[in-house]
RNA sequence: GCCCAGGUGGCGAAAUCGGUAGACGCAAGGGACUUAAAAUCCCUCGGCAUAUGCCGUGCCGGUUCGAGUCCGGCCCUGGGCACCA
């Protein structure tokens, strides 16, 4: 063995080990215990960043632990390939989409294989290859058979100077990011999913989902938003119209001062054809983002459509405004505002001098509620609402229901917040739509024997619009029905497509016949997916509503995709998300250069808890390189020493105190990797017994067997984590097979007995001193032994002891007066 | 604006179910070894006092024998808001 820990060499030979052995190559066993383990795959953008080794050194040390723990482990990795930098890298230098991302799945793919993980690299995918899109293709198609795919207008940022559409990214203070023009929302026809047919399934199977956290599962079930209400009709005065309007609040029916529409509501446009007043104010609410957090926080502004609508019960004329916080994709386009009851509404009352009427009070009797001042969110009984007044909340909105059920002028409604899934993309780089048009036959999708629908790669790109929308030799085709000229579709899917469902092909990435075949039966589900909590909502989202599409397919068997969750922080520096764009990205390779992959891996799981987001910093890792050598160079001490493997027959306190740290550890160490997934903790208390070892080494209780005991228990804890320099010394302790190989350690808990327990006295809270009891002391021995402590009595004195609280194994506290 | 997190020493953080605040590490200061440097090892390290005390976990208030942890109200930072991935 070496007496100098030289990473760089040790690294390639443990990866040249695992290489040579197939060591991470999955197979299927039905006689095994599977456990499949996926980090969320990358996308190609360049090189890897800090955020990059966070998430898969997290996937690869649970692989890693449970492959320890005896279980058939698959670790895929692959490259969501598609998406929009490539586009602009290939209008900045020049490069076809396809070559750039190639060469950065090219460099990527060294950069993890440096890096150690215990990947199946033989199921290696690319998203952007015919062989996985094709059953993506497939699989729509499969989707429009069941009605799942429908054909609908929806907004667009429109750059009317670069004629393209833009990403939300792509507006930059409402100007678009290359042509600094003002963008405009424009409605375009565009695919969707139905995923609100999914909508209660997603809801409820969260419920079921006891491996994720809470706070991912409570921003899935607020997105998706179920809320009870009622649907109320307004007819619109003097013409055949009926508003539609959702209401959770049918209670204050009395309280409807105004309706507010869209500005793209088809009424909206109908009365503004005739009127320029109107026409202006719709054209001034066309410009900006189509973001909701654009929507949200723009001024609000209405316009008097001059329509009136009739109240359904009271048959009051009541005016329709437009206005430009009401969304058209958002239910029907259509609110009825209370502004009495209502924060938004009674703001925009105030503002145009709409009528407030209070519909609500705490009690009949108390008027003392100044609603002209702020409106009355509460629950309570009403007032002013004709034969209801008088009724409670409950009573009031069921009798109103009845009333409008009678009258056949509303009904009862469930509504959600959820909207059916865009899959359109007005772009390029991306899996084409398998759609043909016809004149005469319409809509026609793509046979399956005609798959997969490939993309050109060898092609101009200009950055004006998609380059398939100038490529007659792709878009012109014959119909698959009557065989007559037909153009395909030139739009191109969403990339949360390919992200919602590679999950499953990693099974079967060969399968060329099938979506899927028996062998995703056996590793689906995921058992443990980790990835950015910024993914919390739609990858998530997205992927259980395609996983629950696909087993209604009979494709997979199981309800949902992933099992159990890590929603890892996001790395920052300088208090910003790294990326990019930004330029605040860190490249890991300098720091593997410089200390090697294994330092790289410690300090990155050192650094934080998984789940918080972690502010980078590169001072803290020359402590985690300190470590490693220290480390190798007990390993090196403890090599020269030739140690028994005779048990001690009679162990000194301080042997027993040893040997117990070491199982406190292992114990520790197995609860934080395996059940919190805390590693930073876990690493902290590695660090302590290594400290403990060099402590015991040089006393003169050193005992070589036990010190072999500890570094072998060290040394397969650490394994996960710093799997090469473990490799290297678990041979040089004087094991034969490879660490990667051998199981996790066991607690042996005999040794975790203790003759005497610490405790902490307290006088009315506030810790005074600490005392040694026997293991079995009672209560009273304890009371005893605490309130005989010097500085106990010292600061009780005179004064009356009120009560004694013990806390078992750990506090005593003495209330006095 | 709405939804979800977070705020603890000079810094990264820990405190798992309401029970010793600051584990573990970085930086810094002091010392040992060395001709010297690097490396390594040892000690100190929240603030104010100076023997066993007081204060301290974003701010204000509450519950409790006891609050970083629970409750109410604020402030700030981050993530998401449906075309970045």
């Amino acid at each position: 063995m070496e007496s100098q820990y030289n990473p760089q060499q040790i690294e390639l030979d443990a990866q040249h080990y695992w290489e040579k052995n197939q060591t991470f190559k999955a197979k299927e066993d039905p006689l095994k215990e599977k456990y499949y383990c996926l980090s969320m795959f990358p996308y190609p953008s360049g090189s890897l960043h800090v955020g990059h080794v966070r998430n898969y050194t997290i996937g690869d040390v649970i692989s890693r632990f449970q492959r320890m723990l005896g279980k058939n482990v698959l670790q895929p990795i692959g490259w969501d390939a598609f998406g929009l930098p490539a586009e602009n890298a290939a209008i900045k230098n020049k490069v076809p989409p396809a070559q750039w991302t190639d060469q950065n799945i090219q460099h990527m793919g060294r950069q993890l294989r440096r890096l150690g993980f215990g990947y199946d690299w033989d199921r290696e995918m690319s998203t952007c290859k015919p062989e996985y899109y094709h059953w993506e293709q497939w699989f729509f198609i499969k989707l429009y058979e069941k009605g799942l795919v429908y054909k609908k207008n929806a907004l667009v940022n429109w750059d009317p100077v670069d004629n393209t559409v833009l990403a939300n990214e792509q507006v930059i203070d409402g100007r678009g990011w290359r042509s600094n023009a003002k963008v405009e929302r424009r409605e375009i026809p565009q695919w969707f999913l139905k995923i609100t047919a999914y909508a209660d399934q997603l809801l409820n199977d969260l419920d079921t989902l006891t491996g994720w956290p809470a706070q991912v599962k409570t921003m899935q079930r607020n997105w998706i938003g179920r809320s009870e209400g009622a649907l109320v009709h307004f007819q619109v005065a003097d013409m055949a119209d009926t508003l539609q309007v959702f209401t959770t609040r049918p209670d204050t029916l009395f309280g409807v001062t105004y309706l507010a529409i869209a500005p793209e509501h088809p009424l909206a446009t109908l009365v503004a054809a005739k009127n320029p007043s109107l026409k202006g104010f719709l054209a001034e609410c066309q410009t900006g983002k189509v973001a909701e957090a654009d929507l949200a926080t723009i001024e609000k502004r209405g316009i008097d459509s001059g329509l009136r609508a009739i109240h359904p019960i009271s048959n009051e004329l009541i005016p329709i405004w437009i206005t430009n916080y009401v969304l058209m994709d958002y239910g029907s386009g259509a609110i009825m505002a209370v502004p009495a009851h209502d924060q938004r509404d009674f703001e925009f009352a105030k503002k145009y001098q709409l009528p407030i009427r209070q519909v609500v009070a705490r009690s009949l009797t108390d008027l003392s509620f100044d609603i002209d001042k702020q409106p009355f969110i509460e629950k309570g009984v009403l007032i002013n609402s004709n034969h209801f007044d008088g009724l409670a909340y409950a009573e009031a909105r069921d009798a109103i229901l009845q009333q409008l059920l009678k009258d056949n002028k509303g009904e009862k409604q469930v509504q959600w917040r959820l909207r059916d899934w865009g899959v359109s993309r007005q772009r390029y780089w991306g899996t084409p739509i398998p759609i043909i048009y016809c004149d005469a036959c319409g809509t026609v999708p793509v046979p399956e024997k005609d798959l997969p629908i490939i993309l050109p790669e060898s092609i101009e790109f200009d950055g004006v619009g998609s380059p398939l929308k100038k490529m007659p030799e792709y878009y012109n085709t014959t119909c698959p029905n009557c065989q007559g000229a037909a153009v395909r579709e030139t739009d191109t899917f969403d990339t949360f497509m390919e992200s919602s469902w590679y999950y499953a092909r990693f099974a079967c990435p060969d399968q060329s016949m099938k979506m899927f075949d028996e062998r995703v039966d056996y590793w689906a589900p995921v058992d443990q997916y980790i990835g950015g909590i910024e993914h919390a909502i739609l990858h998530l989202l997205y992927a259980r509503f395609f996983h629950k599409a696909m087993r209604d397919l009979k494709l997979v068997q199981t309800d949902e995709p992933f099992l159990r969750l890590l929603s890892q922080g996001m790395v920052l520096k300088d208090g910003a998300k790294m990326s990019k764009s930004i330029g605040n990205t860190v490249d890991p390779e300098d720091l593997i250069a410089q200390y090697g992959a294994d330092t790289v891996r410690l300090f990155v799981m050192f650094a934080a808890s998984p789940e918080q987001s972690l502010e980078w910093s590169d001072s803290g890792v020359d402590g985690a390189y300190r470590f490693l050598k220290r480390l190798w160079h007990m390993v090196f001490q403890q090599v020269q020493q030739k140690p028994t493997q005779q048990e001690l027959l009679a162990p000194t306190p301080a042997q027993k105190d040893f040997r117990r740290l070491c199982h406190e550890t292992i114990q520790k160490v197995t609860d934080d990797i395996g059940r919190r997934q805390t590693f930073n903790t876990a690493i902290a208390s590695m660090m302590e017994l290594l400290n403990a070892i060099y402590i015991f080494a040089a006393s003169p209780h050193h005992n070589a067997a036990l010190t072999q005991e500890a570094l072998q228990a060290l040394l397969l804890m650490l394994s996960p984590i710093t799997p090469h320099i473990t490799h290297a010394l678990m041979y040089a302790l004087g094991h034969s097979e490879a660490i990667v190989n051998l199981p996790w350690p066991t607690v042996d808990v005999g040794a975790l007995a203790k003759d005497t327990l610490k405790f902490v006295v307290q006088i009315n809270g506030k810790m005074r001193a600490e005392i040694t009891a026997p293991a079995h002391a009672d209560n009273k021995d304890l009371e005893h032994l605490a309130l005989n402590d010097e500085n106990v009595q010292r600061h009780i004195g005179e004064k009356e002891i009120q009560r004694v609280i013990i806390i078992a194994k750990k506090l005593i506290n003495i209330v006095i007066k």
